[in-house]
RNA sequence: GGGGAUUUAGCUCAGCUGGCUAGAGCGUACGAUUCACAUUCGUAAGGUCAUAGGUUCAAGCCCUAUAAUCCCCACCA
């Protein structure tokens, strides 16, 4: 006896892993090198292969509930095409995280007593990688616990050599094409951790502030960092303010110096907002910096990027930004200058890792000129080349392209890919370029046409890197296009539209001029069950790992992709993985009942058992069913021969082809809860509930077969755990299930299915009826009887048994005990005359519901445009649904008066 | 300021192209049960589909407005 009483997912999960992992299933079929192509240079291959790259986890990272969610989803859509006979590519990755692992490494290099500025940029690049590779581990071995059947082989970490290479190159193709440029601008920068962030990278928040009036001679600006103000270069007004238009043009005096600035006219300053004239600081603010770049204006850096002041007179040298504004404020106060003080609302940026708030910086940095990118990109979008779920996607995405600027890709951390750019350390060589291209970023210094440079040290934005995901997985080349590129989707969560999806689109058509996927989906956020966001100072986050331990991985796929679709953030509860718990071991115990009814089979008597007893004398089929796989296509499928009996057996048939349908049409539009939805249903409350406890009686052994493989392939693609185990248990099936095929539909008399419908819902009236009858345990009190009705006839084993009455027998007579509530059959409980008669309000109600019901049709019928326009079908569909009531509330009306 | 969403049972969510009595899981109540499964089986209660108008033979779904909640982008001297 293989199957214990209840699944174990502990006890099989790791042996499953590792023995698909070892058999070659989690790799392609199809080669990924490219091999020679047609004349027309189209491959081929391409229909027959599915791409899919997993966003690379952070290396030395720990899985957290949206990596969880990222696996399901992309596993899930993985197995299902395996099953469906593509060759599938899952990508898996590891991020080096550049930002997030620096500022964990540099809060451990703080904690030893050292800093950073101990060690050279190549010392602490080396020092990182160490320190990743002692950590780093812990999360593929989390991937494999969740199942993700991606080809480890293929592994690509985000600063393997090849990423580098490309990178390279496109950066080199860029520069060649003029999209690359060195530019002073303002960057965000972080005090704390010295270095700058795309604009994508800021985190805003509205704080309280104070903005303070200060008198500039005959004008009064208003201004929340007085500190700056010896980097003041001018003052705006609005040209449309009369109240300063006579003053545009004159000069005035800069308070707490002897410089003088001018006040001049531009758009930027809001009449409306404090006084109407604002103070220009182009150095350390984005406004000031552009109204200073139309107005051809200088620009004086006060603070340095260590945050102390410069270029200030004396007194203020050297003091904090913080100190030197209290300075100012004094100073200005004590003399007059400070005119007023009001309490505001701004909005502030931060850096996203450590809260500190940002400095804008003149800094020197590398910036991609993305006008033509985006609008390739557009381009291509409006196109619809990239299919969006949820589709308002593309919308957003367009509109964001439409609105993008320059992106800053230079890093001040070590930890990261060099920048490949060498600054000219000899001023004299006055013909040289500035600054060259050159791969060797291993070298500090090269030479070049007898003239020395100095490699930058600055390291790209990871995103740069990451927006070649999609080429550097797949191994893309210009010389060896591979089938799998582009991918058939791109699965991330919409957080990271802007920051990835867009570059990946913008960086891929650039490189490739192809789009890099397909599709997108997005997912949204994983919400605490109340629906707030996990975070650790809430202490409401829940680890994935937890729960996997807790419940099985496959409990946990089934759970965090019930009740979610694209591009919402929503709720998540242990209650939704207890479900599937619940699902895996409801299978695990149909698998058990059917092994156990062919192991009796095959040990009893020739088919005594699976023939069934057979109280209809109608066995139809004796011919097995071929389900019209291919013979010679495999070897272990022969296809399992079946055949259908009886109205149960044909009623499944159809059910199990409407839920595969159902599945493919979810899968095709990523409907995965959906999905899973159905195929619950159909398990639980179908196949188990009604078509095995008719199997209780009529045994049909090669159509069990059948049919548990069917719901167990298609289940695989969610739970794929326990669908092996099972797969392994059983007697007949060979192989593994995660390489098996997709089934056939199955082959049934839809008649025969449609009969079975009406015998359920004889069942579930009679069982209302007894559950509705005076006292307990009525099931086992009082017998059916019928009356000339041939399906009740024909199936009284299996109406006892479903509704476990005692007996069932011909009324020969007049009707007696209790009519069950059916149109068209004539049916009754018998019961005593005391009962029927307390049975009379329920009775009394009934009809009147109907009535209710009848009452609604009647009235659509009486409307004439209903019966005009409404579709034929529907008319009739009423026209019949009104009979019927009509039938029933007689006969209801009938025994009521015979109460 | 610009953009995107959400609002359906106690909770978390489905409901596709408008069409039968609006569904599921969890929770609740009542009942059952000796051998596939108490991680079980059966039955039931529970809905103003945010609000107000409109279109339509027909609206949870389409249109208009309103309210509440949330997210993103830009800006806030």
């Amino acid at each position: 006896m293989k199957f214990a009483s209840s699944y174990e997912p502990n006890q099989y999960e790791a042996d499953i892993y590792a023995a698909w992992e070892t058999s070659g299933a989690f790799e392609p079929t199809v080669p990924t090198i490219p091999i020679d192509n047609n004349a027309d240079g189209k491959d081929d291959r391409k229909g027959l292969c599915y791409s899919i790259v997993m966003p690379p986890p952070n290396a030395n990272g720990n899985l957290h509930i949206g990596h969880g969610l990222t696996i399901a989803l992309e596993d899930s859509l993985t197995r299902y095409n395996r099953l469906k006979g593509k060759s599938t590519w899952y990508i898996p990755g590891a991020d080096h995280a550049g930002f997030e692992t620096w500022v964990v490494y540099e809060r451990a290099l703080e904690a030893q007593g050292h800093t950073r500025f101990e060690f050279d940029r190549d010392e602490l690049y080396a020092r990182v990688w160490d320190f990743v590779a002692m950590q780093r581990g812990n999360m593929e071995l989390q991937l494999r616990a969740l199942g993700a059947s991606c080809s480890w082989k293929d592994l690509t970490f985000t600063l393997d050599e090849n990423v580098i290479d490309r990178v390279y190159t496109t950066f080199e193709k860029m520069w060649n094409d003029g999209l690359i440029y060195r530019g002073e601008k303002l960057v965000n920068f972080c005090p704390k951790h010295q270095t700058a962030f795309a604009d994508i990278e800021v985190e805003h928040k509205d704080e309280p502030g104070t903005l303070w009036e200060i008198a500039y001679d005959d004008i009064i600006v208003s201004t929340t960092r007085p500190e700056t103000l010896f980097g003041d270069v001018a003052i705006a007004v609005n040209p449309e303010d009369e109240r300063y238009r006579d003053l545009i043009g004159k000069h005035v005096h800069l308070p707490l110096t002897d410089r003088e600035i001018e006040i001049i006219a531009d758009e930027h300053a809001d009449p409306a907002y404090g006084t109407g004239a604002v103070k220009i600081t182009p150095a350390h603010d984005f406004d000031d910096f552009e109204v200073g770049e139309r107005h051809n204006l200088p620009r004086i850096q006060v603070i340095a990027e260590d945050g102390t002041m410069i270029n200030v007179p004396e007194k203020y040298l050297g003091l904090t930004a913080k100190e030197c504004r209290k300075q100012v404020l004094k100073d200005l106060k004590d003399q007059g200058f400070l005119k007023g003080e009001k309490n505001i609302t701004h909005s502030v940026a931060h850096c996203y890792k450590c809260g500190t708030v940002l400095e804008p910086t003149l800094k020197e940095q590398w910036f991609i000129d993305v006008k033509k990118l985006a609008a390739t990109a557009i381009k291509h979008l409006e196109n619809n080349e990239i299919k969006f779920h949820p589709a308002n996607k593309q919308k957003v995405l367009i509109n964001y392209l439409e609105n993008l600027k320059d992106w800053n890709i230079s890093r001040q951390i070590p930890w990261g890919i060099a920048i490949p750019m060498f600054k000219k350390a000899d001023e004299s060589a006055t013909d040289e370029p500035d600054w060259i291209f050159d791969r060797r970023t291993n070298l500090k210094t090269i030479e070049k046409s007898g003239v020395k440079y100095v490699r930058d040290e600055d390291t790209f934005d990871t995103w740069f890197s990451s927006s070649h995901w999609p080429i550097v997985c797949t191994d893309w080349s210009e010389e060896n296009p591979t089938p799998y590129y582009p991918l058939n989707v791109m699965e991330t969560g919409a957080d990271i539209l802007f920051a990835w999806v867009a570059r990946m689109i913008m960086v891929g058509l650039y490189v490739t001029d192809e789009v890099p996927f397909k599709e997108v989906y997005l997912h949204g956020l994983v919400l605490d069950e109340h629906g707030k966001k996990m975070s650790k100072s809430k202490g409401n986050v829940i680890n994935p790992m937890d729960l996997v331990a807790k419940y099985g991985s496959d409990a946990f796929r089934l759970g965090i992709l019930r009740g979610r679709s694209a591009g919402m953030n929503q709720a998540f509860s242990e209650n939704s993985v207890i479900a599937g718990r619940n699902l895996c071991n409801k299978l695990w115990n149909i698998s058990r009942l059917i092994q156990n009814v062919i192991d009796e089979n095959t040990k009893g008597s020739e088919n005594v058992l699976s023939r069934g007893i057979s109280d209809n004398g109608s066995l139809r089929s004796e011919e097995p069913r071929n389900d019209g796989r291919d013979e010679a296509s495999r070897e272990r499928s022969i296809p399992l021969p079946y055949y259908t009996n009886n109205m149960g057996e044909d009623w499944i048939c159809r059910e199990l082809d409407t839920c595969l349908v159902q599945i493919e049409n979810d899968m095709k539009t990523y409907r995965f809860a959906e999905a899973i939805e159905t195929l619950y249903q159909t398990i639980w409350d179908k196949y188990a509930d009604w078509f095995l406890e008719t199997q209780k009686i009529y045994r049909n052994t090669p159509l069990l077969k059948k049919t548990l493989e069917t719901i167990l392939i298609a289940l695989h693609p969610f739970a794929p755990f326990v669908t092996e185990a099972i797969w392994q248990n059983l007697s007949w099936t060979e192989g593994f299930i995660i390489t098996e095929k997709w089934p056939e539909k199955l082959i049934y008399d839809p008649i025969s299915a449609e009969n079975f419908e009406s015998l359920i819902t004889i069942v579930s009236e009679v069982r209302t009826t007894l559950q509705s009858l005076p006292g307990t345990n009525n099931a086992k009190k009082y017998g059916l009887l019928y009356d000339n009705d041939s399906l009740v006839e024909d199936n009284l084993l299996l109406i006892k048994a479903l509704t476990k009455v005692p007996e069932i027998n011909a009324l020969n007579g007049a009707p007696r005990g209790l009519r069950i509530a059916l149109a068209n059959h004539e049916l009754y409980l018998d019961v005593p005359e005391k009962v029927v008669n307390e049975y009379k309000d329920a009775l009394t109600e009934k009809i009147l519901s109907v009535g209710r019901e009848l009452d609604a049709l009647n009235q659509r019928m009486l409307n004439p445009n209903y019966v005009q326009k409404a579709p034929e079908h529907l008319v009739k569909e009423t026209k019949d649904a009104i009979k019927e009531k009509e039938a029933l509330i007689d006969r209801l009306k009938a025994q009521l008066s015979l109460i």
